[in-house]
DNA sequence: AAGTCGGGGTC
DNA sequence: GACCCAGACTT
């Protein structure tokens, strides 16, 4: 079918059915839309709302964030995951700050300049917020355009994924640019949905390839996956028994949890002692291991051993640590921490749970 | 082209 | 449990 009736079609379904309540779409400036864009690389709508609200009512603009510490934005972010997301979208608000004088880029190419900021985020800020003429793909459009021309192999593979953008670009209209990128994504977030679309609500449900061959559930083609393997660590969970204080320190940049705070770790439980003697000079006779967690990443399992060891104020007060600190529960300071610790942290500090 | 980077929703 | 989600970046 001619590309003017797809997005006319659509376009004429968006207006009837599209969505129209989310925070980022009201006063859609382009800062308010790239810290939404952001925020939803590989994250659902419904899980990033709250963290949008409060993100976009303290760092209310490039300024206010560029001019914010790196911990308090990780802070805002901690939970939402990909935390290098969080480190590139403080970098380059301090290179918009510095260089464009505070206002993002409009052209194409100097958007995808900065870092965390690939053509379709960069395509996407400039349609809904500018009405300029670029296509985005992310999983929802991929998804509408592979069922729509029933396209095999998965949007990962190369020819696959320069298809989808030709597609993408032929598919988008000359006029309501915002709109129609708006409604491509509503249509995969509401109708053209992953598993089981409601293809009797669809504006396309007369033409798509993939209904018609009722072959909607194997479009987009999944890759290949491994089981994933797992790994295990240690979290020493060193406690001042008399105050509660709880040592963390702060995580490298790169790796897992990059930039966030943490409990120190070892191998096994049982280097425990030999650790507190290399790197804090203290004598451990005794440890308590709790029960194992184990936490998925994307591409591994992570298995914790959460070992609590109870320490004097007299040996807390011995305690050197760089890069370290004692967290208090009660006046917890503005810094991220990784959802896991969140949990351990709220554990240990809760009051009858000092041994378990 | 493959690997790295999270956490939660959903089935 | 497995799979996926408004992807970008590194190797």
């Amino acid at each position: 079918m001619a590309t003017s009736t797809f997005n006319q079609r659509l376009l004429a379904w968006f207006d009837q059915h599209g969505r129209t309540n989310l925070p980022w779409q009201s006063n859609p400036t382009p800062y308010r839309v790239w810290i939404s864009e952001v925020m939803l690389q590989q994250t659902q709508v419904n899980t990033v709302i709250p963290y949008y609200q409060r993100f976009i009512e303290r760092f209310t603009d490039i300024a206010t964030l560029a001019t914010a510490s790196l911990d308090e934005v990780l802070y805002y972010w901690a939970g939402l995951g990909y935390y290098a997301r969080a480190r590139h979208l403080y970098q380059a608000a301090q290179q918009v700050f510095h260089q464009y004088n505070g206002e993002l880029p409009t052209d194409l190419k100097q958007l995808m300049q900065l870092p965390g900021i690939g053509r379709s985020t960069a395509g996407a800020i400039l349609a809904l917020a500018h009405q300029q003429r670029h296509p985005i793909l992310d999983g929802n459009v991929k998804r509408v355009l592979c069922r729509y021309y029933a396209l095999a192999g998965h949007p990962s593979e190369k020819v696959v994924a320069s298809t989808l953008w030709r597609l993408a670009e032929e598919s988008m209209p000359t006029k309501r640019i915002a709109a129609y990128t708006q409604a491509i994504m509503d249509l995969g977030a509401t109708i053209c949905i992953r598993r089981h679309p409601h293809c009797l609500l669809c504006p396309f449900q007369s033409d798509c390839l993939a209904h018609q061959q009722r072959q909607e559930d194997i479009y987009p083609s999944p890759p290949l996956r491994k089981p994933l393997p797992v790994k295990t660590t240690t979290f020493i969970m060193l406690q001042n028994e008399k105050s509660g204080e709880v040592l963390l320190e702060k995580r490298p940049p790169q790796g897992i949890w990059g930039g966030l705070w943490s409990f120190p770790e070892c191998a096994l439980p049982t280097d425990i002692p030999h650790w507190c003697q290399q790197y804090l000079q203290l004598v451990i006779y005794q440890y308590h291991p709790w029960q194992l967690v184990r936490h998925t990443f994307t591409h591994f399992h992570l298995d914790i051993i959460p070992v609590q060891v109870s320490l004097s104020a007299e040996q807390c007060k011995l305690v050197v640590f760089s890069n370290g600190f004692w967290y208090n529960a009660v006046q917890a300071p503005v810094y991220g921490l990784a959802v896991p610790v969140a949990r351990l942290l709220t554990q240990l500090t809760s009051t009858g749970e000092l041994l378990s």
